[in-house]
DNA sequence: TTACTTTTTAACAAAATTTTATATGATTTA
DNA sequence: TAAATCATATAAAATTTTGTTAAAAAGTAA
C-alpha cells in the first residue's frame, strides 16, 4: 500500500516550467516531501508506472501530453490517487471569463506555497481516513464469500476447491455490482467507473466480463446478472 | 429507497474545439461525469434527441448550427434542462495561445475547472431539488401500480405475474399520459416528447405504442387511452 | 527471449426494441 | 352518401442491443 509512515510521502511532479518546477521540487523537499519532477506528460506516466506516489502535481499545459489526460490515464492505474491540477493566472482568468462563471468565485492571489502545502498536508490525511474502513470487506450471497480486496470469490460448498482469483478487471467489474446489489448499474456508468471514458461505445468488453463473472457465479442458481435492456446491468441475490 | 439505476450525471457537451473539447470531457469524466462530446450544432440536436442529458455545455460559436439555435431547440424538446452557454471567441483564441506557449510562471489555486465543477454541480443539486417530487413516485390507478423511474407496470390483482417491464418508448409514452391524466395531448407534443421532433409527422409508431400500452392496461377497463379525433390521445382513470 | 495471464477485438448469433407497411375501420365534411 | 382524412391492428422488416466464442494483442514475470 502506499501511504506508510516509514517513508516520506512521494509526489509526482509534473511541470514542464524548469524554474518553477525546481523551486517547488526544493521546496516541497525540504518540507518532507520526496519529489520525483518529469516535464511533460509522457514522462509524467512512465514515473507514475515506474514508482508508486502519494500524491501528483500536475500541470495543466504540458507538452506532449496535457495534465488531464495524464491524470486519467493515471487514473486507470489507481482509483484512488489524489491529484492537483497546476495551471497559470492567464488561463484561469481566461476559462472564467470565457465561461461566464462569474468572477467573485475565484482567488486571484499569486501562489502561496504554504497554502499548497497545508492542501497537500489534508489531502494525504482524508484520503488515509478514506482508505481505512474499505479495507477487507467481506461479501456473502448465496453460496459465494467475495473479498474486493483480495479479489478472492470463494463457493463456499465445496472447500477443496480453490478461491478464485478474479483479473482486475472482472473484480472492479464484480465489486461494483456486488456493492449495488439490486441497483441497476447503467452501462456508460460501468464504462466510466471501470475504463475511465465511454468513448469506445460499440466495445463488447463489457459483455464480456459480465459473461465471465456469470460463468464464475454459474453454480448459484440464486445468484445472477441480470440485463435490465438498454440501461445496463443489475446484481441479484435472491434470497431463500 | 434501493431500486434506483445508478448513473453519472450526463452532460452534452458542444465544442468545435477538438482540444478544448477533448481537454474538458476527460477533466469532466475525472470527475464522474458521463460526456457526450459533439463538434457542432446539428450533431448536437442529434445527440439530445438520441440520449438523455442532465446538463447542456454548449460553445456558441459552432458550425452547421451555432449554440443559440441549438438551445432553442433543445428548450422546445425539455423545458427544464440547465445550460450553460461557452463564449468561445475569445476563450479559444487565448487557450490555443496558451497551449502554444506552454504554462507561465504561476500557480494558481484552487484549479479554474473546480469552479466549473462547483457551478455544474450546484446547477444539477438544484436540479435535483426541483425534481425530487418528480422522483421515485409510484402512481396509482385501478388495478395497477406504474413506477416510471423502474418503466414497471404493476398489475396488482395477480401478485404472481411479474411486473411489465415497459420499454424505453413505451415507458417515455405511458409517463407523459399518466402524468397528464384526463388531458389531450396533441400528437405533435408527444411526438416532440417522445421522438425529439415531430418532422415525422406521417409516422405511424405513435399510434403502435399506443396499442401497445392499450394492450398492457386492459385487464382493468375503468383505465382508459382514449383517442381525440384529430387532435390527440388523452389517458382515462374512471375511478369507482 | 519464452511462457503465461489479462485484456481487447472481431465475428456472428440471438434477443429485444422500434419502425414501416398494409389492410381495415372510423370520423368528418362537403 | 361519398370522398377524404384519420385511426387501429397486425405482421413483417429493420435496427439496436446483448450474448458468446475464439483469436489477436498487450502486458508481466521468469
Amino acid at each position: 500500500m502506499t501511504n506508510e509512515s516509514l517513508h516520506c510521502p512521494k509526489i509526482l511532479l509534473c511541470e514542464d516550467d524548469k524554474n518553477l518546477g525546481l523551486v517547488l521540487k526544493n521546496y516541497l523537499e525540504l518540507n518532507d516531501y520526496e519529489v520525483t519532477l518529469e516535464r511533460d506528460g509522457r514522462l509524467g506516466l512512465a514515473a507514475f508506472q515506474r514508482e508508486k506516489f502519494d500524491i501528483c502535481l500536475l500541470d495543466v499545459m504540458m507538452p506532449h501530453v496535457d495534465g488531464f489526460t495524464l491524470a486519467k490515464e493515471i487514473r486507470e492505474i489507481d482509483q484512488d490517487i489524489p491529484m492537483f491540477f497546476l495551471t497559470a493566472k492567464t488561463m484561469k482568468d481566461d476559462i472564467l471569463k470565457g465561461y461566464n462563471l462569474g468572477a467573485d468565485d475565484y482567488i486571484t492571489k499569486p501562489f502561496d506555497s504554504e497554502v499548497l502545502l497545508l492542501r497537500i498536508k489534508a489531502i494525504l490525511k482524508r484520503n488515509e481516513e478514506i482508505h481505512l474502513p474499505h479495507a477487507n470487506k467481506d461479501f456473502h450471497f448465496g453460496d459465494f464469500q467475495y473479498n474486493p480486496k483480495l479479489r478472492q470469490l470463494i463457493y463456499k460448498k465445496d472447500t477443496s476447491r480453490p478461491p478464485t482469483i478474479l483479473t482486475p478487471k472482472e473484480n472492479k467489474l464484480m465489486e461494483l455490482l456486488v456493492d449495488n446489489q439490486n441497483n441497476t448499474l447503467e452501462r456508460g456508468f460501468l464504462l466510466l467507473k471501470i475504463w475511465g471514458s465511454k468513448t469506445n461505445l460499440n466495445s463488447r468488453s463489457l459483455d464480456v466480463y459480465v459473461a465471465k463473472l456469470r460463468k464464475h457465479l454459474k453454480d448459484d442458481e440464486r445468484v445472477e446478472i441480470k440485463n435490465i435492456h438498454g440501461e445496463g446491468f443489475c446484481f441479484y441475490f435472491y434470497q431463500q
